[in-house]
DNA sequence: TCAGCGTGCTAATTCGAATTATTACAAGGG
DNA sequence: CCCTTGTAATAATTCGAATTAGCACGCTGA
């Protein structure tokens, strides 16, 4: 394998030190740096027959920025099951990172303990990036807490608790997608409106329940959390609008609903708080709200450049855009 | 700004020097090098607290090993457009990575010229892997020239031609498996098979036509190659199989048949020259051949394991699966 | 004629980790 | 009591490029 050429090659070649190469190639002028014009032609000749580049790992080490984003993900992010959900984020990442021109790490090789990859673990390689990027529903509070403590910069896809700190994160708006929703559904005639889902654990979850309660007190209108349910449980309670937490559990109300004769949304409005993506031809075609999960993505990078070079704590939540969908209409009265 | 921890700080906290450090990071036994066993254990100790891992830049600088491997492509790899291409390689690769030991970087950096990334730009980011994986329908000439003029270890994912040397490279043996289809063509009973699609431009495409034209003329068939088609063209050679080089032209086929009321595979037989993924529910059921592509992703890093090792060029074609479907039939006579 | 001042360039240091040569010290042998 | 042998650790150097302080010129002006 032939040698590389190094500065100090150009610079026996050209008659001059290393130094003078390094001021040449990077073209400086300031700081009372001088080189005749006839010294930087001859240097500049060199560089062009020898088609010489500087090494970049040299580059790097001096200027102490590897210019690598670290991407940990509590479990792999290529099977196909889990596609749906990594793969708008990861799109918004890798757009940003090539636009700020970092190169991305996966930590792929994280060893699951327990069943689940940890950050910490023996041989953690999180310090090989300049920062990383932490996607998942639920992000572990002991890892967070110890990332903030030994002063990992980091910044979380997904709004987070404090853990000891306030953790650097973009999420998305939830709470205010939800007031949007139920504003709407008031603004429809609906005066008996319920949550379903947990609405707790998942830093999303509360955030949405947050969200429904906000609205449902400030229009002074009957609200009810409802943690699982069933059809029959949302008519005896003689609820018309339903926000369901999972899309999943919203599509199978409407189409339980459809099966008992009622009509959607004449006799039940049922909205879902945040698709994943487009849904796909013959779903049910839901009213609710959408995601900017590659927004979220192209936003965390920035972020993360943020705490990289002045040390902030950035803290963003994105809207969440409205979608129309066929299920949200004014309640019939009987 | 955190500052990012070094050797010299750990050596600090265990009260050692920072080449003592280096030691016992590095497990250094020979040579005559000996470190106490309680010093050893304090030292160790201090990295398992700090979570301390050796910047990769300054370790790639001084030797050649930082255990990461890059992964260049021309385009963006998560774009859900481009996602079923990309997906099966990077399962392959992230599952063999994860068993020898090293973290992926994808390129991302890379600096787009004209729409579309280069491997040699003015810092280029290939060199500070150990070596790296090149995926893509296509590759530039000219950047594989150079990658083997510098001795940059790498394996390209795909067959390529030589560029000034043999390429290292793991390929589909489509030349094999498109004698295989023929064969089985034949075997029915067909003697007018035509090739539909450019059979040019990428190794792949070349590969292709060039074991369509081996196999007619070992069976002494009749063989026409058609860059593109449409139904009439097919039907008024008085051709009974059709091999479409893009399945999305092959199904075409099938539908148009369809629609002009002939059987499939009665009045024609189509065969589809490589499957991204398992078909979609509702997708005509092509008979044809599947690309091991999250095989290949396996073996490439297998390969480029090797050539870090042993410096050796390997080259191997994997072998695709028959897919059985239900597009070939023998021809009905008329 | 020599202090003063640009000008043009280079020596020396830095980044972080790996490696070699070397030192410091203790114990054992003659 | 000194010399050898063995052990444990460190100082110093290396990789390649960027940067800063400062040296050696030649020229000017009093």
């Amino acid at each position: 394998m032939a040698k590389r050429l190094t500065q100090q090659d150009i610079a026996r070649m050209a008659g001059v030190s290393q130094a003078t190469v390094s001021l040449v190639l990077n073209n400086r002028q300031d700081g009372g740096v001088r080189i005749a014009p006839e010294t930087r032609a001859r240097v500049l000749e060199v560089i062009r027959r020898t088609g010489y580049v500087a090494n970049p790992i040299a580059r790097r080490l001096h200027d102490r920025r590897n210019q690598i984003l670290g991407v940990f993900t509590y479990e792999a992010v290529f099977p196909s099951t889990r596609a749906d959900f990594y793969q708008p984020f990861l799109e918004g990442i890798e757009e940003q990172a090539e636009a700020v021109g970092c190169d991305l790490l996966l930590f792929t090789g994280a060893k699951a303990v327990g069943g689940q990859r940890r950050i910490f673990s023996d041989d953690s390689r999180v310090r090989l990036a300049d920062g990383c990027l932490l996607i998942g529903r639920t992000v572990d509070r002991d890892d967070l807490a110890q990332m903030l403590a030994e002063g990992i910069p980091f910044v979380s896809i997904g709004r987070r608790d404090d853990a000891g700190a306030a953790v650097p994160c973009v999420g998305a708006d939830y709470r205010a997608a939800v007031r949007d929703l139920v504003d709407r559904a008031v603004a429809h005639g609906h005066r008996r409106i319920a949550y379903v889902g947990p609405g707790t654990g998942a830093e999303s979850s509360a955030d949405r329940l947050r969200g429904f309660r906000d609205a449902v007190a400030a229009h002074g209108v009957e609200g009810t959390h409802l943690p699982a349910t069933t059809l029959g449980h949302v008519r005896g309670a003689g609820v018309t609008a339903v926000l369901a937490e999972e899309v999943s559990d919203g599509a199978a109300l409407v189409l339980a609903a459809r099966e008992h004769g009622l009509s959607v949304p004449g006799d039940l409005s049922v909205l879902m708080l945040g698709a994943a993506t487009r849904p796909a031809p013959g779903d049910v075609d839901l009213t609710g709200f959408r995601i900017p999960r590659r927004e979220m993505g192209r936003r965390a990078v920035q972020a993360l450049t943020e705490v990289l070079e002045h040390g902030t704590t950035p803290r963003e939540l994105l809207p969440c855009a409205f979608v129309e969908g066929s299920t949200l209409g004014a309640p019939v009265d009987h």
